[in-house]
Order: structure tokens, then C-alpha cells, then sequence
DNA sequence: CGCGATACCGAGCACTCGGTAGGTTTGTTA
DNA sequence: TAACAAACCTACCGAGTGCTCGGTATCGCG
């Protein structure tokens, strides 16, 4: 089961082995989405039966819940690692620093992509998980870029929830454009490009 | 089979089979992607056996390639009415339109996303599809901002590769928001806002 | 009319899917 | 050490997958 609020003492043999599952199953949904990933795949890697499987992970959806709470979580750590606190203009400095991270890290882009692209068809798991990120994304943005106004790094009349949908739409366009030719396309350069031109445009 | 180029004369309740079958494909692929959708179901909705549908597009692939190629064409033709020629500037004017169009059917954007990002999976039938298409629709929009340029209409000093990269990726990350959140993404309001501010940056 | 191509259908193939039932072994704790 | 939960296993299920085989009925042309 395992949510993300549980402490179990004990049986770390199980911790470790739920641990190597949600490695295994993050890389599996990656390369195959959701719908074409299988739990007996993913039993076989981790080293158990599939049945072995099901009983750290009652269901299917499960798993993919608990794949994307640790991815989740993984994230906001690293995010509000180096720099913390509210920051302003320094989030999109952050950002281009994450879109530089990602383009060492293809696979989990490609769960990101494939995931969230998924969850636009009908009846899907990730659907719900899949707004609200986007929602909240848009708003923690949005958030800083008003800081960044009302502290006069940024114009004063600027839209800061279009301006944030529009930089989380171009992290996004060019993710799909880099994963499908990595070699033609230069992710952090064309993004970093494209932050720059912003800041011409927006700069108090 | 029925690949582009073939004129067949006569038997025209195949050829009205045939289109009633891409029809509704496009719909079952689009609402469930290449793996999410079972012939059988296509079949049934088109109203013949599932071996009778198998007549006519031999594999499961082969009818995701004729959708394919038939949503191209038809883009194409839809694309290239209005206004067609060289353009240059007009481009900009011309994708606003799209975007705009896109957004009165959600449809046939699902199909693209959901298709696409699928796309970037291992051994996805559609992934040469893709990979072309982004570099189509990337030269051609570049092309087209080169001509603009010599014409004297935007710097001459610009990346055309790396704003049309730019521009198609925000069209394609706010295609994935609004699918997600139709009510709450305004997008043909933001891809024009995008394209107003490159004009004043880009303008010479 | 004759003849080949087209347009199907019913049955079934070999396989995979997520999930269940019921059991044994292993580990932890009182 | 007794009690119990966790960590598996084998065996299996029903449903669904894309696809094939072998047929028949119909269509269109010479």
C-alpha cells in the first residue's frame, strides 16, 4: 500500500523491495506509458512473481499513484534545495536550471511526457493528478512573478497568470520536440532563449 | 491497403466503408491512443466484424498510418486555402488562425497530443511520423520568418530555427493545458499574446 | 453470362492482461 | 516461544488482444 505518510518499523527486506519496484516501474512507465506497461514486466525486473508484485502494490493504479507521489516529492526536494524561500525573480533562473537538469535526465522527462499526454484520453488514472499539477505549477509561477512585480524587478502591469502558463508551455513544447531528436534540438538553450526575451520584455 | 496514391474505380461501398472506418478511428484513437484503442471496438462502432475491418487495413498499424496520413492531408489543404504563396509574415497571422481553429475541436488537438507524446515511447509505430512532422512544420515555419526577415519585415539578425522551434513548442504545451482544463486556459489568447510580444521583439 | 476482384463473416488461434485464492516461509514483536 | 503479520509462492481465472483461416455473397467489367 504505502502512502506517503506511513511508518512502518521493521521488515526493511519489504522497504527495500518496494523501493526497487517503484525504480523499476518509473523506468517501465517511461518507455511504455501507462496502458502499455505490464505488471509481470515490471515483477520480472524487481525479481519477484507477479502476484509478489500485487501484494506490495494492490492494483495497477496504484503503483502508478505511488510512482508519481515519490516522483512528486523527488522534485519539490531538489527544487527547494538550492535556493528556497520566495526568490521572485530568481524562479526562472530556477527553472532554467531545471530544464538544464532534465536534459541530463531523458527518462523522467519521457515519464512526464508520456504521462501527462496520456492523461488526456478518456477515463485515465493520471487524468486528476495531471490537472492539478498543472495548476499548480501555473500558480507557484504565477506567485513568484507577482513578487517579482510588486518588488519592481518586472513591470507592474505584466500578466502573471499567462505569463506563467506560456513559460510551462514551452518547457513542455520543446521537451517533446528534444525527446523525439535529442540530438536536433538544444532544449536549455532554446528555453534559456526564450526566458531572456521575457525579461527584455517585462523588465520594469 | 489504400495508400495515398491509388485511383480505384468502382466497388464505392468500400470506399464509404473505408472512410466511415478512418472516421471513426481518428475518434477512438484520439479519446484512447494507439494502444488504448482495440479494433474490435472500431468494428463494432463502424458496423462490421472486427476480421471484415482487418480487410481493409490490414494491420492495426496500417489503419494509425492512414489516419495519419489522412489528418495531414487534409491539414494541408486546410492550411494552404486562405492564404497560401510564400506569406512571410503572414505565418505568424496564419498559426494564430490555427490555434484558433484547434480550439473548436478538441478532437482532432487530442489526436495529435496524445499520439505525439505516445510517440516518444520504445517501439512506437508512430514515432518516424512524428519526428518528421516536428521537422516539417519547423522548416517550414522558419522558412517562412526567413523570408519575413529578407523582406525586411523582422530583424535580419534573427534565429529563425530557434523561433520556430519556440513558437511550435508553446502551440503545443498549451494545446496539453487546455485538454486538461478547457474552462481555464484561454489559448488561442495566450498563442496570440506569444506572437505579439515576438513581434515587438523581433520586429526590425 | 462468366469471371475475377472485392467485401465481408464465423470460428478460432496463441497470447497477454490485471487480478484472485489459498497456501508456505520468513521476520518481528510481546 | 507463541502469535501474528509480512512476504512471498503456485495455480488459476475471465476477459481481451491482434490476427489468421476458410469460407460465401456480391459487385463490376469484358
Amino acid at each position: 500500500m504505502t502512502t506517503s505518510t506511513d511508518r512502518r518499523r521493521g521488515y526493511a527486506a519489504g522497504d527495500a523491495r518496494r523501493e526497487r519496484i517503484l525504480h523499476i516501474a518509473t523506468q517501465e512507465f517511461a518507455e511504455h506509458g501507462y496502458r502499455g506497461t505490464s505488471l509481470a514486466r515490471v515483477a520480472e525486473r524487481a525479481g519477484l512473481s507477479q502476484p509478489g508484485l500485487l501484494h506490495h502494490f494492490r492494483t495497477k493504479e496504484q503503483l502508478l499513484v505511488a510512482v508519481l507521489e515519490l516522483r512528486d516529492r523527488r522534485d519539490m526536494e531538489r527544487f527547494f534545495d538550492g535556493d528556497d524561500a520566495d526568490g521572485g525573480l530568481d524562479v526562472l533562473a530556477a527553472l532554467v536550471r531545471v530544464v538544464e537538469h532534465n536534459s541530463r535526465t531523458p527518462e523522467l522527462v519521457r515519464l512526464f511526457v508520456v504521462l501527462t499526454s496520456e492523461a488526456v484520453t478518456a477515463d485515465h488514472p493520471a487524468r486528476a493528478w495531471a490537472r492539478a499539477r498543472y495548476v499548480r505549477l501555473r500558480t507557484w509561477v504565477a506567485d513568484a512573478l507577482r513578487r517579482a512585480a510588486d518588488a519592481g524587478d518586472l513591470r507592474a502591469d505584466l500578466d502573471a497568470d499567462a505569463t506563467a502558463a506560456r513559460i510551462i508551455a514551452i518547457m513542455d513544447g520543446l521537451q517533446t520536440q528534444w525527446l523525439l531528436d535529442q540530438d536536433g534540438i538544444d532544449m536549455p538553450a532554446l528555453f534559456r532563449a526564450h526566458v531572456d526575451d521575457l525579461m527584455q520584455t517585462l523588465r520594469a
